[in-house]
RNA sequence: GGUGGAGUGGCCGAGAGGCGAGGCAGCGGCCUGCAAAGCCGCGUACACGGGUUCAAAUCCCGUCUCCACCUCCA
């Protein structure tokens, strides 16, 4: 059994096998800083999350991740310029914010994260093997723009099957500087309105760069002339990363062996619009539902598959992650002994199987909760080797797929224990425990009851057990 | 026009020729003083019309609808 992932360039799945036996090189576009988040945004960076724990936990590879910053572009400058801001400020100010959302979310910092603006050098050089080879140009018209000539490279169009006849123009700079519509911007001059500090010199003039070069610069720098896996949302696979392969095989570069493209978070069956993301920015959203469940939320569907976003949805998540949490800890307090380190190596072979198609993490999650399941049962049975059996597994599992409940990220999820705030919250919720115990003892029910609506509307959550009665804090998705 | 993708039970969401993934919600039961949690049971779903086959949600033909990209949008 081997992982097959499904390359977008091939239309087919492909069995994996790194190109440097033991490592594998990742390059991942991340986000232009140009807003916060939304729900919709971050969802490429935590299914590549699964991606990179399952290389690393299952296959022990050593991943080189990178995730690159396009921290420039046409419209961070716009929006900069309308409110009267540098745009290195607001870019900045996103990059921030969108750091806090991806670690909000458990998805694992990448390798390195370089940004475009810090790449220039390594542009120029492409663009002059690009010149020198006969693949791109200068503008005739004094612009500043240089152009790929996509009619020299005969290869073009081959990522997304498409003939150069039945593209439409590009329309981000004058035409008439292009010996073909078609061609696209490697650099773009320096224009009056645009601040100076959003321009650099090169031997081609002043100027910023195109929206494709940086990632054909920057995966080579990080990467090497030829990697592994080449990932993005499908909105990328053209022009953005046709236009990647043009230009780094033109130079002469393998550049990637696999593509993977992620598909969307929708709202009524459309891609996110802004005016409906706004109330979805992540920082919005974990205030309501706790980040664990917008996790799951975001990782539960395959992901070339789109996610439907609902009013619900993340209250559904919150239920499902409910549901394993509420194992583990009664299978915590029921044997306390137990080691809740992940221990990757025990997942079931459906687990494995699963995951290894493709990265088929909804069968996986089938996997997940059938073993909750039999832990459950196993609890009531009191059968303390099935009970652990399937606490190992729910933690391997649930920790690969970056929702694992007892993972510290989470904190106060599940695990209360820790801070000094949560002893004294359990003694003082011991003594209500151990005064309801008595009135039951006692019969004395309206007493009993009165203390368990106390503390339920305070956001504490009684349990009776064979055990005794345990408490938790409620989720928090009524808010 | 070109390219890619989708239509599955109340909702979300897998699967991909024969045994109804899983979750959420709902109903019934067990347990419980009552709850909560858990467990057990309950759904005859695969856009539509033909066809192939012993057997089709899954294959073939046709139709309809929707979405995305070709606009620096994950």
């Amino acid at each position: 059994m081997s992982l097959r992932l499904f390359d977008t360039a091939a239309r087919e799945l492909r069995d994996f096998t790194p190109l440097v036996p033991g490592q594998v090189g990742i390059y991942i576009c991340g986000l232009t800083t140009q807003s916060a988040p939304h729900i919709g945004h971050v969802r490429f960076a935590v299914a590549f999350d699964v991606l990179r724990r399952w290389l690393e936990g299952r296959y022990g590879y050593q991943v080189n991740l990178i995730r690159n910053v396009t921290d420039i572009d046409d419209k961070i400058l716009a929006k900069s310029a309308e409110a009267g801001e540098p745009w290195y400020a607001l870019s900045y100010r996103n990059e921030i914010e969108t750091a806090k959302a991806l670690d909000l979310l458990g998805v694992l910092p990448p390798t390195y994260e370089p940004r475009a603006t810090g790449h220039i050098p390594e542009m120029v050089e492409l663009m002059q093997v690009l010149v020198e080879k006969g693949h791109a140009y200068a503008a005739p018209d004094g612009s500043g723009d240089v152009y790929f000539d996509v009619r020299s490279f005969p290869e073009y169009g081959a990522l997304t099957h498409q003939r150069i006849e039945d593209m439409a123009a590009a329309e981000d700079a004058d035409p008439r500087g292009k010996r073909d519509p078609r061609d696209f911007a490697l650099w773009k001059g320096r224009k009056e309105s645009e601040p100076p500090t959003a321009s650099w010199p090169t031997p081609f003039g002043t100027g910023r760069p195109g929206w494709h070069l940086e990632c054909s610069a920057m995966a080579r720098k990080y990467l090497g002339d030829a990697f592994d896996i080449h990932g993005g949302g499908v909105d990328l696979r053209f022009p953005h990363h046709e236009n990647e392969q043009a230009q780094s095989r033109a130079a002469g570069l393998d550049f990637a062996n696999f593509w993977l493209h992620n598909a969307w978070v929708t709202v009524a069956g459309e891609k996110m619009s802004k005016s409906l993301g706004n109330s979805l920015v992540v920082s919005e959203v974990t205030k309501v539902a706790r980040p664990l469940a917008v996790r799951y939320y975001l990782t539960a569907a395959h992901y070339r598959s789109t996610i439907e976003y609902h009013e619900g949805s993340l209250e559904e998540a919150d239920s499902a992650v409910e549901r394993i949490d509420g194992f583990l800890r009664r299978a915590l307090r029921s044997l306390p002994g137990m080691d809740a380190t992940p221990d990757h190596s025990r997942v079931p072979e459906a687990f494995a199987e699963a995951m290894d198609d493709d990265l088929n993490v909804s069968g996986a999650l089938a996997v997940v909760h059938e073993t909750v399941r039999a832990g459950n049962t196993a609890l009531d049975d009191g059968d303390d080797e099935g009970v652990a059996e399937a606490f190992a597994h729910v933690v391997a599992m649930t920790d690969l797929l970056g929702v694992n409940p007892l993972d510290p990220h989470w904190d106060g999820g599940s695990a209360n224990h820790g801070n000094e705030a949560q002893l004294a919250l359990d003694a003082l919720v011991g003594v209500q425990l151990e005064a309801r115990a008595a009135a039951r003892a006692a019969r004395d029910y309206a007493t009993a009851d009165a203390i368990r609506e106390q503390l339920g509307a305070v956001g504490i959550q009684i349990e009776d057990t064979a055990s005794g009665a345990s408490w938790s804090m409620t989720r928090r998705t009524e808010g």
